[in-house]
DNA sequence: TGGCCAATCTGGACTTTGTCTAATCTCGCG
DNA sequence: CGCGAGATTAGACAAAGTCCAGATTGGCCA
């Protein structure tokens, strides 16, 4: 699968998102990368040329893409979140010195023994989340 | 076990924390609850009566418990970071609509078939959190 | 007892991430 | 064309967290 801008339309529009331009630039910064990136570096990345997309419209279209399931948010740092152009369910290793955030696989990985849930809940969710460090 | 002011100075010290009044207060407001606190509830806690910990010593504080091993952060929500009387391995359940966050016992949940770590890194933790929503 | 001083605490300025709003822009359609 | 719903924007605002220079504290020794 090759994520050129003109692709990006289709994939927009297959999820009910009205492909605009900045749209475009922004889904094609994460599709593209293949890589979580957070607000700010979506803002980065979509400005480098010259600047075309606000702040404003950046943090809009990151919510209405979670919104319409096209990303998912991965919440692993205290000060920033990470979005995420894989949405199939899978976990995350984080290197808590460099910020490196990588997948998981969903597939080998398995786990067993959760409690019930609470009554009238239903699970949105299962985030694992491996946090590894730099050998001291 | 009973978490009076008394016992928090012993456990600071256990801990190689010096004991102060404020360190004291936060460390009971935790302690005597045994819930996962955000930083402004700590504050709020401490402060009931009237205004005694400053914003600067709450945050301080919370570092140094962090680091001394005495309390852990949790980190389920982007806005903000909660502190956990529990050290011990455990899980966590979050509700998305109320911000409710409980513990899961570590003991029976089970996972397995993790990939290995990359060269030189170790596990600092593993955080397994089931994120539930009212049922719609 | 009183003074010293290292550790601690503090108010408030500052930074960063994210939100909000009112004004403007865009573009397909009648 | 020119209308108007939807989209974008600048910049004010809010909330969490950090930082710093000055004030306080309290254990210890003369
Ligand atoms: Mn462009
Ligand atoms: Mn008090
Ligand atoms: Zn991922
Ligand atoms: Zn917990």
């Amino acid at each position: 699968m090759n994520y050129t801008r003109d692709n990006m339309a289709g994939l927009l529009r297959s999820h009910e998102i009205n492909p605009t331009h900045q749209r475009i630039e922004i889904a094609h910064a994460l599709f593209s990368r293949q890589e979580h990136l957070s607000a700010d570096q979506v803002m980065a990345a979509v400005n480098t040329r010259h600047s075309e997309t606000s702040k404003a419209t950046v943090y809009n279209t990151l919510k209405l893409f979670l919104e319409k399931g096209l990303v998912s948010e991965v919440i692993v740092d205290p000060s920033k979140v990470f979005y995420d152009p894989n949405t199939t369910p899978h976990h995350h290793l984080y290197e808590v010195d460099s910020g490196k955030l990588s997948d998981i696989d969903a597939g080998s990985v398995q786990i067993s023994g959760l409690p019930p849930l609470p009554d009238g809940m239903v699970t949105e969710g299962i985030d694992l989340i491996v946090r590894v460090r730099r050998q001291p």
